[in-house]
DNA sequence: CATGAATGAGTCTTCATTCAT
DNA sequence: AATGAATGAAGACTCATTCAT
């Protein structure tokens, strides 16, 4: 876990912020430079390269969602199912608030192109599963979920979902008759559907026998 | 409905490959004129620019899919239920076969960047809405649906899970012990699980009260 | 034997000079292009890079060389002696002629940076090293030369003098009284002395026995 | 004369490998302070420039080199050839023990760059060649030496020679056979020859009558 | 006295596009 | 109708140097 100080973090966020909007490619160094109130030669200063501040990027918000989420999944004093609940709403309300890191890293993942990212998201999403498969069997131990559960695909259902949600939110807006909301309004809304609907799909992945 | 003739179709195919597999920025004419085996100022010749193609990408694709969409959701030889369990067939096995397509059009949605693109998306989208808004509100009438379902979320679950089952591919493939699977194995494997799987949930989507 | 077109030429001509001048690395591709009259992107697009722009430049130097040198050795008209002495002269009007070239050839000698110039300039000095050992040969089977002869200190000897003469040329003007003289008539004095100079170390190296 | 302290000497030794070893402008600052173990804020300290840096190393070698040619030349002891043999065998023994300088000091003649250097080299030239033509008129008095002796040519082979001699080292490698010999071996045999080459060549000019 | 942080100028190269043919 | 040649703009990055501490 590296230490960023305060003008690293910076850049990072705005980095950030312009690898979400543009890409990673349509973002120059000088894009970042400007909005971070920086010089362009600092980025190859401190983090050595521009793939070398994605990296970054990465590592910086990677590490705290994971210490998240195994912090969630090993409280002993939730319930399977409220486990699995409170790990649908946290992650709703991550993407929503990240949906920043999020289009980068789903950008990431689409190009295949740098090897170190990949496999900082992947250790990401195997640790997850294996800490949820844990759940499960808890679960099914106890008698609340049924046998046979797909972990990828539930897993692949919630991040889907949301996912899907939040990159086609202003396609569907005049469908759903909300052109009026604010944006925050809006996003709440969404934000509140989403957790009853995974939800919904969850109960009937854990408890319906096929 | 544009026209193009041989020589385009072959730049859009390669491009739409290119484009895929490293990104619209990461791309460059010359690379598409290289493998298309073309001249690179016949890029700017036929398409104006590098962004008019990716536009041409996208409606020459597009179109396929809203005339193969249409057909099935008017086809009343076939019951509600079966024309969503059919459409998640279809999807399935369209967003599969053209990987590609599926992700540029993600990257598009990430970006923001091609007003034109996003419109011709968006458009797409809604009518797809509007025409299962459809079959639903017939399932309903005929009483196998129950009376509230959010289309938009159901599309997005079904869109979602597909999608991010594609991208996370390889991150699961250790998890799920399917290491020794071919590639093509590996897929249709995924194919079938992932048609149980949503139909599974949209079964619940569409009947369960909660 | 790669064939250059005219613009080619242009700069390579260009190059040789300002290489030669300020060394490889002081010039600057803009440099290059503005004396060149050229766009900046012309070295890339003609040569592929500025080191393979240097790389041109020897091929398109050395392969005259080798030729005339070649032509020379085999010339059946003229005896050994001959030979030898046709040799010192043309290397020295060759030498004081494209002083630019040479500079630059013993700069990359001096800097070991290009294997493949490096490769070039060797098989030109060991070529020729082979074509005046069987001139000595000869020389020696018809009694005209001794018989131990080191063909290698022969040449550094012949190769030194001149390259030292030339780059310690203006050190020594005032020296030889020769601050008078125009830089032609200085450099044909040079020549003069220079030639008949060598001629005596190769007299005494081919027929002194020591 | 100036006196540089530890941590200058430090600097200017590692310096004085690298500018050889990679020429003066593809040595970057960093570079040397990386080597020497020293921030690199202190060359400007300590030097003012890279530039000046250069200088220094400069007259921190000249100097040494002027005292030790003068010694030789003064000594009463020795007679005239005496001198001019232990003049090649000290500048042999010299130039191959201080190789790197002696790149530098080439690189310099050539680019004409830096006039305080080109001073300092040439100081050291002209003063050399007014010693040395004292040796020959000496000689010349006490018969041992024809009347017509030109100091620069002579002083140009003997640098000339020895100089292409290391620079082509390697070229020549395969083509005398010395392949087997380890490199010192192969240096040590290779300044016997040039010993006895150079002094066969000065015996032929100082003596010979044409 | 010595240095870590910071920077503006400059580097080479690649890009999409244009234009004469 | 099609293209090879050419280019201006922009790309990421490195450099020697400065300055506050």
């Amino acid at each position: 876990m590296i230490d960023f100080n305060e003008k690293q973090l910076q850049i990072i966020e705005t980095s950030e912020r312009l690898f979400a909007q543009k890409g990673f490619d349509a973002t120059s160094v000088r894009d970042i430079a400007e909005e971070a109130g920086i010089n362009v030669a600092m980025i190859s200063y401190y983090f050595g390269s521009k793939e070398k501040l994605m990296e970054a990027v990465f590592e910086a918000k990677i590490g705290k969602v994971q210490m998240r989420v195994e912090a969630l999944l090993k409280d002993e004093s939730l319930l399977p199912f409220e486990k699995m609940y409170t790990l649908i709403d946290e992650h709703i309300e991550r993407v929503m608030h990240s949906q920043h890191f999020y289009r980068i890293m789903i950008s990431e993942q689409l190009t295949n192109k740098n090897p170190a990212i990949l496999q900082t998201v992947k250790q990401l999403k195997v640790r997850n599963a294996e800490l949820i498969s844990e759940i499960i069997k808890e679960g099914q131990q106890k008698g609340f979920f049924k046998k046979k559960v797909d972990v990828v695909l539930m897993l692949n259902t919630l991040l889907g979902t949301v996912w899907q949600s939040i990159i086609s939110k202003e396609h569907y807006r005049e469908f759903t008759n909300s052109q009026l909301l604010s944006n925050e309004e809006y996003e709440n809304q969404l934000k509140k559907k989403l957790s009853t609907h995974i939800k919904t799909l969850f109960k009937a992945i854990l408890t319906n026998e096929a």
